[in-house]
DNA sequence: ATGAAAATCACTCGAAAGTATGAGGGCAAA
DNA sequence: TTTGCCCTCATACTTTCGAGTGATTTTCAT
């Protein structure tokens, strides 16, 4: 955001600039050099007496007036476009209030629904027993469950498993 | 910033090469187009001498000279500098917000500093015995501290003072 | 300097946690 | 249908944890 905004303050008036400085500049070199023609064609007619003045003028007017329509048209149809694309990517490390589950990260460990269960209870403080008795299964059930847990989270010990978890998102 | 600075590398010293570039490419260009200009001038007065409904022919002819002439110009002066520039800016949204411990609930529950010490090691899934390697001092000194701090927190196990220990903030 | 709190350590014992292994049923993908 | 994973449960064994008790030393404030 700030970018775009200091783009506008930087780019956006030197462009404009550039193009106030460039029309002057047409206008300039071509009134002058209208002017020059002007004198030229005059100097030629003292010359060889040929020329008619008003036809040198409508002429000149012409000219003047095409070359303006053609830059006006090239103006139109070639516009200058920077284009500046910012893709702002967020990473979110967040652990406040509104909890979600890192994904990411679950899916890296390859933890069970059953699993997870079990980890947020183990986070919550119950011991195996309580979470048996909680979750309707006996001991031995849920010794497997941590055992597995431990192996694929690569802990020793559900303290670390927990503080592995919070520290990854997977529990609040 | 870093684009900007490489849009003051590339684009200021382009344009001020650009600008001089320009500058005479202007006064040789119109040079070049006001000499044909009348070279074709003198020519078509030739024509015109000849053919008495020409004058429609030259003025378009006119007319189309110059409006090429304008587009030509337009299109050298105005430089379609068309720029993409594509930025990936990754955000990470800071979590580790300065902890500071609870004072309040620290006296209320009345921790000594080696406890405090204890239990933040325990929230960090070491074993009783690592803290004792780490704190240089006995397993069972480890164990006693354990069981004062469990009993002043009012918890049964590890993982609850640990729960308990970082909703109440006396620790990260 | 004196007493209270803290820190240190030890020993026992039971409870809880964790390891290892096996096994049966369910379910979905290959 | 086979294969693989999940969930379930069991048994046996080891390790860690936690409770209880008691003791010595250090630290610190009154």
């Amino acid at each position: 955001m700030e970018i775009l905004n200091e783009k506008a303050k930087i780019n956006l008036p030197d462009m404009s600039t550039r193009n106030f400085f460039f029309k002057n500049k047409i206008i300039l070199v071509y009134g002058s050099s209208l002017a020059l023609l002007l004198f030229l064609l005059k100097w030629l007619e003292l010359r060889f007496v040929i020329f008619d003045h008003a036809l040198e003028v409508y002429i000149g007017a012409i000219a003047l007036v095409f070359t303006g329509l053609g830059i006006w048209l090239a103006l139109k149809l070639i516009k200058p476009t920077i284009k500046t694309i910012i893709v702002e990517k967020e990473i979110y490390v967040n652990n406040s209030i509104p909890f979600s589950l890192n994904e990411k990260e679950f899916d890296k460990m390859g933890l069970s629904k059953r699993e997870l269960e079990v980890l947020n209870l183990m986070a919550e403080g119950y011991s195996n027993g309580e979470i048996a008795t909680r979750l309707f299964v006996s001991l031995n059930t849920i010794k497997t469950h941590t055992s597995k847990l431990f192996e694929k989270m690569d802990v020793k010990r559900r303290t670390q498993a927990v503080e592995k978890a919070k520290r990854l998102g997977l529990i609040p």
